[in-house]
DNA sequence: CCGACCTGTGAAAATGGTGTGAACGCAGGC
DNA sequence: GCCTGCGTTCACACCATTTTCACAGGTCGG
């Protein structure tokens, strides 16, 4: 519970998310797609359904905008909260959120 | 009920099969393969049958690919739920699912 | 105008999935 | 108990997808 997550809140009414306290660095793209994410626990999203909830409409077919911020939220979460792996890649389908990690 | 199955359930539209809630990480094929077997549980089915759900057309007479796959799903599943046998072997036709165990 | 940052894109590198052949093991018939 | 046929699993080569990097254009505040 205390390893991993726990440590992690997401406000987003006061744009922010927060790891024992403290605010991460998030820019916008990178907390609608944390918010988004995490509004879903354990439940894997696909790439249509995070580029609808944070861009709005339809990706192009080879758009790669989910992956390449999934990577940049990956890397703040994992410096912010070393060891811990919140976001899974489903391979062909898309991401998935796990508080436990 | 909470011995073998009622911990697994299976959620296509998901893309998702879970275990006491939580996704196992399969891939499409294998994914599509428990798809086809648990939707009709306890009857055999054969080869023909299963290729011809998940891959689409007919296997060629020495095709494993259906053999290799119940292998590597059960792998998984025995993993997630060890001590269950779900999928059951019928020698010279097929396989069959059976929530049982 | 300048500097700092955010954003989306293309492309290279890394990772993971797929199907095949081959080795192995088990079950059933004799 | 041995043979034989089928099922199971392994290892590998090929292909697809994901991850990461670098960059160019845009925005905002000073």
């Amino acid at each position: 519970m205390l390893a991993g997550m726990g440590r992690l809140e997401i406000k987003p009414e006061e744009h922010a998310a927060l790891v024992d306290g403290r605010p991460l660095s998030l820019t916008v793209r990178e907390l609608q797609l944390l918010v988004t994410l995490s509004a879903h626990p354990q439940r894997i999203m696909t790439r249509e359904e995070l580029f609808a909830e944070v861009w709005g409409g339809r990706p192009r077919s080879d758009d790669r905008s989910v992956d390449v911020y999934v990577s940049r939220l990956r890397a703040k979460l994992g410096e912010a909260i070393p060891g811990a792996s919140l976001i899974h890649t489903h391979n062909g389908i898309g991401y998935r959120f796990s508080p436990e990690g």
